[in-house]
This record gives C-alpha cells, sequence and structure tokens, in this order.
DNA sequence: GCGTTTCTGGAAGTCACTGTCAGAACCGCT
DNA sequence: AGCGGTTCTGACAGTGACTTCCAGAAACGC
C-alpha cells in the first residue's frame, strides 16, 4: 500500500505525473492495476488520497476545537508536521503535485472540500453560536484557507515550517470565529 | 454554443449525467463530439464553464472592492441574479448539478479555486494592506464561503434569492476584510 | 475571384476507470 | 491437520472521456 504510492511517487518525479500509466505503477510496486484502483481509487488519489481524511482516522472531531478552530487547526499541522525532517519529503513530498499538476490540485481542493463538510457540524458548538449554513462557511473557510497557506508555503521553496504560513494565512479568522483575543 | 448547453442539460435532466455519453450530447445539438470538446473541454464543462469565468468576461477587477469585496460580493450575484425569473431556470439550473454529482461539484470547486487566484491579487489594494499571502488566503474565503451560501440555498430549495445567502453567510467575514463596520 | 485564416468533422488511438469472476491466501473452528 | 467461509488479489473485457492530427468547408481580407 505505501509501497504502491512510494513506487508511484518514484515514477513521477521521474517522467512526470502524465507519463506515468496506471499499469507501469502497478508492475513497479508488483501488484496488478486492479489492487491500484481498488486501494486509490483514481490515478490523483495515489497523491492526495488520505490529506485529511487519514490526518484524523478516528475522528477529526478531537481535531478541531469549535471554541478556537484556527487555533487548533494550526497545532494539528505543527503535531503533524513535527517528526518530518526535511520539508518536502514524508507526507509533504506529494505536495508539490498539488501545485504542479492541475488535476491533483482538483482532487487536492475536493479533498478540502470533504473535510469540510466533516468538520462543519463540529463548529456549531462554539461559543458564537453558529447555525449550520454559518458553519459551513467558516469550515470552507478554514479548510480552502489552509490550502491557500499551503501554497504559499510550496511558493516559498519550503523554506519554514507549514504551521508558520497557516497560523500566518488564517490569523485574521480569529477575530471571526475564533477567541476574540 | 448555448444550444450545446441546452441539449445537453435536456439529457442530464432526462436521463441523469452518467446515463449521457458526448456523442448524444453532439448528435442532439447536431455539432460534431470533437466541437463539443473543443468548446467545453470536458464533460463537466458543459455545466460549470463559465461560472465565474465569464461571469465577468472583461475583468473581474472592477467586481470586487478591495474595501469591500464582501459587499461587492454580494452586489454582484444580486445583479447577475436578478434578471433570471424562477430560481431554478436559466444559469442556475445548472446549479444543480454541482451538488448532486461529484464529478461536477469538483470541477465547481476548481472553477472556485481559478476565481480566487485571480481575485487574490485584487485584494492586496485595500486599507487592511493585505500582503500577497493573506490575500490568497481572503479570496479562497470568499470564493469558497461563496459556494458553501450557495450550497445551503440549493439544500433550501431555492426558496429565497441567493443573494439573501451569500449576504448572510458572508456577513462574519466582514469583520475581517471588510470596512470594520 | 483568390489566398489566408479560422472553424468544423472524422478517424484513430490512448488510457483511466468499472464490473465481473475465478483462484489464492487467510481466517476460525473442531 | 483438515475443512468451510470470508477476504484479497489478478485477469479479462468493456466503456467512454479525452487527445492528436488531418483534410475539407466556411468566412474573411484584398
Amino acid at each position: 500500500m505505501r509501497t504502491i504510492q512510494e513506487r508511484a511517487l518514484d515514477l513521477f518525479d521521474e517522467r512526470g505525473f502524465g507519463a506515468v500509466t496506471i499499469e507501469e505503477i502497478a508492475a513497479a510496486a508488483e501488484v496488478s492495476a486492479s489492487s491500484v484502483y481498488r486501494y486509490f481509487g483514481t490515478k490523483e488519489g495515489l497523491l492526495v488520497a488520505d490529506e485529511l481524511d487519514t490526518m484524523s482516522p478516528a475522528g477529526l472531531a478531537d481535531l478541531v476545537d469549535p471554541a478556537d478552530p484556527v487555533t487548533s487547526l494550526v497545532e494539528a499541522v505543527r503535531r503533524y508536521e513535527a517528526p518530518q525532517e526535511p520539508a518536502g519529503e514524508g507526507p509533504w513530498r506529494r505536495v508539490r503535485y498539488f501545485f504542479t499538476e492541475p488535476s491533483v490540485r482538483s482532487a487536492a481542493l475536493a479533498a478540502m472540500d470533504r473535510a469540510a463538510r466533516r468538520i462543519a457540524p463540529h463548529l456549531t458548538d462554539g461559543p458564537a453560536g453558529l447555525d449550520a449554513a454559518q458553519a459551513r462557511v467558516a469550515a470552507q473557510a478554514l479548510a480552502f484557507g489552509y490550502f491557500a497557506a499551503l501554497e504559499t508555503w510550496y511558493d516559498d521553496g519550503g523554506a519554514r515550517p507549514i504551521a508558520g504560513y497557516v497560523e500566518d494565512g488564517l490569523r485574521p479568522l480569529r477575530a471571526v470565529w475564533g477567541r476574540g483575543d
């Protein structure tokens, strides 16, 4: 499973996303094409897969504090990022393709959207007393604001830790949905 | 061109998005499949196409006031919506598929993303003095907040005008990026 | 009326993706 | 060990979106 992703990354890095077929990935990982589709669904899924689906497998309910969603998101990124050594390695190796391959970008946006839809219901419990519609807007703003911060990080060449970009980018949102602070 | 979209909509409404092929659309519109691809690029493009690409063909620079982006967005929606009579007709007929067909939703998200990327540079001129990174976050929040409001409108069955949902949904964002008011 | 450019259709090919099915591996159970 | 059930995997066939390329038609400038 992880092997398949790594083999795929190798090929993508080597030849480019568009120039690699699923068959070739399957061959390189010594599995059948059927299995690749079974595990990842789509070619883009090899890169996006679990960007937030398994980043919080049990439940990102615990991950997002309705009282201060921005801070809890930043903290989550920090925790997730910390163990990885060189930026651009580990899970972040895939991020590059979010911003270079249109179809992957689109898949990443869809993943953000899915995450936002799962987060939204939890935001109604905050002190701001959001209704479902407001929570939906807040969740989208958080998720895609995070995505924007990630892109800024990428454009900077991964110089500083991602969490810093998220913190800076989303800071203004605290005034709306965080504790007024 | 518009004919192709209308014929496509007819077929989609009749049989469902997935059960219609490009060939059939081409035949119904009395053009070749080649032309459909030439004009719309993808099957989803028939429905998403210009959701914000031609909603402001000249330039959505004029559309977004850096000093009060939320209000100018709401006004733009209001102007766009006004001429259309029954909600669910005209351009809004397509919106339904944004929220029922996953691949169309994904294409719509990509369109929002493109719009946000074009809007972002204009937001740096505001009184808040946003830098490029902050403008990007703001643009994403606006674009996808709009999308969230649109979904709420859809879930409500298109009862009230869309502009109202956008106004209500994005109101909190004024505290951040609008005039403080 | 002629050359140039733009528009359109047709044909061939690639490849992502789906569905189905039979065999293999793995499990619990006695 | 051995057996029945489930789960995992690979092979196959098929669909249809999408690309590329080319040749003819139409529209345009002069």
